[in-house]
DNA sequence: AGCACGCCGACT
DNA sequence: GTCGGCGTGCTC
């Protein structure tokens, strides 16, 4: 027999390494190892990875030796055909490795890995040894206490830093046991069952039965309930068996009970894996009826798809699209497909998942960040087994869940920056990427969206996707009116003291004297977001990302808002010693001390980071404040996100200065979206919403456009200046982000690196700027911004960029530079 | 990203 | 002198 020639398996490792790696496959695999499959394979010196299987190639790579795939974990492809498409073309269109997407779009618990594990030989005599350093000692001391330890534990117990060599060198001599683990992460939720361990249609066994618990009251009555429940179970064909807790709940009787019926072996006691994937028990229910402009709507939208593979829904704030998505998303599962349902915060839309399962019942899977990783390899593996008709609800990453059939996208608020992932690689926009990924299912997008994206609504016009426009309000509800208070004259005529004019403060008064409810809104947590020496001008700043603080009131402490580290505020000024420190400006804290002063008698909430930190807090003060249990909400952008109050006839907008004057293109999107959006939340069935909106630039163009509820003319507006600055859509923007521990060195870097680029893409770059936040974790940071025409080839542009990163790493004072890039940036 | 190797300053 | 700090290069 001719021998066969090996095989190669292209694998992905979770890391942020170009390309992928070669293996060979062993004989014992060979037909195992196939695409899409989990591999553990060895990597460098001593660890384990889990990767995926990329590819099989029959050539054997020549410049490397290659390691064997050292096992398959799965019968069957944990990433199926279009996923690792998706992948790679996330990984191609955003500057990343397909690593770096594994990564993301895989759960932890799916990536078992090595670690190193070290303990005492027990073996090792312990000779009072004059030659065990003071170093050793104490590592030895804290593996005495505390058994198997990693390396980072070792340190972390005993203070000492860079241990590894000394940790080689006590293995080297015997005193210490080193080994590579695998670390299983996922732990499967067990369900413990008891079943009879006689035929109980055999009289005669149970005659036996009955006999060995005569006399033990409470052991026969605990087997007439299991009894009790098989006959129940039978009628309905479910499987003879009880679940435990079940048993005991209803008997009433403690588990000593049972385990005597055990011991006689009159039950047996299991366990058994099962899925933590909640089946909410509810049945599927009725449809939404639709009106008639809905109705309308909808059927635009099916129109539309047949040749269009995107379409926007463009609908006012409450003009109901949700119903809309609920008619689309039963027709894709009647065909028999699955459908995504993108939202950007997942867990601001408990009302939402309600209304699904209410229609959907238990098709409906959740699927977000705040869900343990365990429960995400539960739902990972369902969807893995169970191809049935569903709709997932979920988060960005909810994309690359292992959708076998998708019919449908729908990204609801297609416009919000949330779906852009920012700080770890992949900084892929989900919107987008579902774009792409119901294309290569063949399905099709819908975008919905009050306020869409400039890039949304200009293609949508373009006829590159379809558009639908919903402008009736739901139940004719009219559009708030929006009123602006010029800040500045306010002051002029002294008719503003703290963080309200007084024709807020006397609104929101009456208001809720008129048992209405005010919502004020303002961008800032804390309570002062200013902190400064009065003497010398001094302003504390975070030690590892050189961010001014925020002073916290309640919390006492001065807070970084970007890493979250805390500070005591400083009593006498760390620069010139003088007893001078002052806080100024208005965070939510103290907007909310201001209206508890302000309006006695009020009923005042706050909203925002600092009081919903915990598990259920956003979703109680959502309720209660819904309830009528308070008359004023004070909150940031967390009040803005669809949420439906009914009473609500007054938004404040303390300041919208804060949200125009941001110093990037966006800055005026962002704050039209927010503000069309907060005003949105004014004004219900009976009676027409008023929204005051506080600045100091009562002349700005979007303040007109808001007022108007014009969005078309804040479009035109925008567009031109896009246009005329050479912005998306007329571009493609790229930033590339240097980082380097040593600021002087990135200046000079980023200046040679800035000039490189120039000299190949002109006036196309941009800086290097200094950026919002220019130091993370001491870490200095740069920014050069690269504006390319939306013709140009981006694979040009991007080997363009691999080369000058490549020249530049050539230098190798500027190894340790940290390059990466962030395309389409939000 | 880890992890090992290899070359310089602060203690024995 | 050695040990431990940290820059540099490699991982199929």
């Amino acid at each position: 027999m001719p021998s066969k020639a090996r095989l190669y398996a292209e694998v992905i490792l979770p890391l942020p390494l170009f390309g992928t790696f070669t293996y060979s496959i062993p004989t014992t695999l060979e037909g195992k190892a196939a695409v899409g499959h989990r591999v553990i394979v060895p990597f460098g010196r001593k660890k384990y990875y889990t990767g995926i299987i990329e590819s099989i190639t029959p050539v054997a790579p020549e410049e490397f030796e290659v390691k064997d795939i050292s096992s398959v974990l799965d019968p069957w492809p944990v990433v199926k055909h279009p996923q690792l498409k998706l992948w790679e073309w996330i990984a191609e269109y955003y500057l990343c490795t397909a690593g770096d997407v594994y990564k993301a779009a895989v759960p932890a618990g799916l990536k078992v890995e090595s670690e190193t594990f070290i303990e005492l030989n027990p073996d090792y005599e312990e000779i009072p040894d004059a030659r065990m350093t003071d170093r050793e000692a104490i590592i030895m001391q804290s593996l005495d206490h505390n058994g198997k330890m990693t390396p980072a534990e070792i340190s972390k117990k005993t203070g000492l830093n860079s241990i590894e060599s000394t940790i080689s060198s006590m293995v080297e001599r015997r005193m210490l046991i080193i080994a590579e683990k695998l670390i299983e992460r996922y732990r499967p939720k067990k369900e413990t069952l008891v079943r009879l361990a006689v035929d109980r249609n055999d009289n005669e066994a149970m005659h036996k039965v009955f006999d060995a618990v005569k006399g033990a009251k409470k052991q026969e009555m605990m087997l007439i309930t299991l009894l009790d429940n098989l006959n129940k179970r039978q009628q309905q064909q479910l499987p003879p068996e009880v679940p435990r807790q079940h048993l005991l709940e209803q008997s009433g009787l403690s588990p000593a009970i049972l385990a005597a019926l055990a011991s006689k072996g009159i039950v047996e006691i299991f366990t058994r894996e099962i899925n933590r994937f909640n089946y909410t028990g509810t049945e599927q229910g009725e449809l939404p009826k639709l009106s008639a402009p809905q109705s309308e709507a909808l059927d635009s939208i099916h129109r539309m798809f047949i040749d269009k593979n995107v379409t926007l829904l463009h609908g006012v704030t409450s003009s109901g699209k949700t119903e809309i998505y609920i008619h689309l998303i039963d027709y894709i599962l009647k065909k028999g497909s699955q459908a995504l349902y993108l939202v950007p915060e997942i867990a601001l839309t408990t009302q939402l998942t309600r209304r699904l399962q209410k229609v959907f019942g238990k098709r409906v899977i959740i699927y977000h960040s705040k869900f343990s990783d365990n429960e995400r390899v539960d739902i990972w593996k369902r969807m893995l087994h169970d191809p049935s008709p569903c709709v997932v609800i979920g988060a960005r990453s909810s994309l690359f869940l292992p959708f076998s059939r998708l019919g449908l996208v729908i990204v609801d608020e297609e416009h919000e920056s949330s779906y852009k992932q920012f700080d770890p690689a992949p900084r892929y926009n989900a919107r987008d990427c579902a774009i792409v990924l119901a294309s290569m299912h063949g399905a099709k997008t819908l975008l919905g969206s009050a306020t869409p994206a400039i890039e949304t609504y200009y293609k949508a016009l373009n006829g590159r996707y379809g558009l639908v426009t919903l402008s009736e309000r739901y139940e004719g509800v009219q559009l708030p009116l929006i009123e602006i208070v010029d800040l500045n004259d306010e002051r002029r005529r002294g008719r503003i003291s703290g963080p309200m004019s007084a024709r807020l403060a006397m609104m929101s008064r009456e208001a809720v004297k008129g048992g209405e409810q005010v919502i004020l809104f303002h961008n800032r947590r804390g309570f002062a977001p200013v902190v400064v020496c009065k003497q010398c001008g001094y302003v504390p700043k975070c030690q590892n990302c050189d961010v001014s603080l925020t002073y916290h009131r309640k919390a006492g402490e001065m807070v970084c808002h970007y890493c979250g580290a805390t500070y005591k505020l400083p009593t006498i000024c760390p620069a010139c010693k003088e007893p001078a420190i002052e806080v100024y400006g208005y965070g939510t804290e103290r907007i909310e001390e201001i209206a508890e002063s302000s309006f006695p008698g009020a009923r005042i909430m706050r909203m925002d980071l600092d009081t919903t930190r915990n598990k259920d807090s956003y979703l109680n003060i959502i309720n209660d404040f819904s309830l009528g249990k308070a008359d004023i909400l004070v909150g940031t952008q967390m009040v803005t996100k669809g949420l439906d109050f009914e009473r609500v006839s007054l938004v404040g907008i303390l300041n919208a200065d804060n949200l125009i004057n941001f110093p990037d293109f966006r800055a005026s999107e962002r704050a039209f979206n927010m503000l069309e959006q907060v005003a949105g939340r004014a004004g219900r069935r009976n009676k027409r919403g008023l929204v005051i909106v506080q600045t100091s630039q009562p002349a700005h163009p979007i303040l007109s456009y808001l007022q108007a509820h014009n969005y078309e003319g804040f479009y035109e507006h925008e567009l031109e200046e896009r246009r005329r600055y050479g912005y998306p859509p007329f571009t493609r923007v790229i930033n590339i982000y240097l980082k380097h521990r040593d600021e002087d060195l990135l200046i000079k870097a980023a200046a040679g690196y800035a000039e490189t680029l120039r000299h190949l893409f002109g006036n196309r770059i941009l800086g290097p700027d200094e950026p919002h936040i220019a130091r993370i974790q001491s870490l200095y940071i740069r920014k050069i911004m690269l504006k390319v025409e939306i013709q140009a080839s981006m694979s040009k542009v991007k080997a363009i960029l691999r080369s000058v990163y490549e020249a530049q790493m050539a230098d190798k004072s500027l190894r340790s530079l940290v390059v990466y890039y962030d395309v389409d940036p939000m």
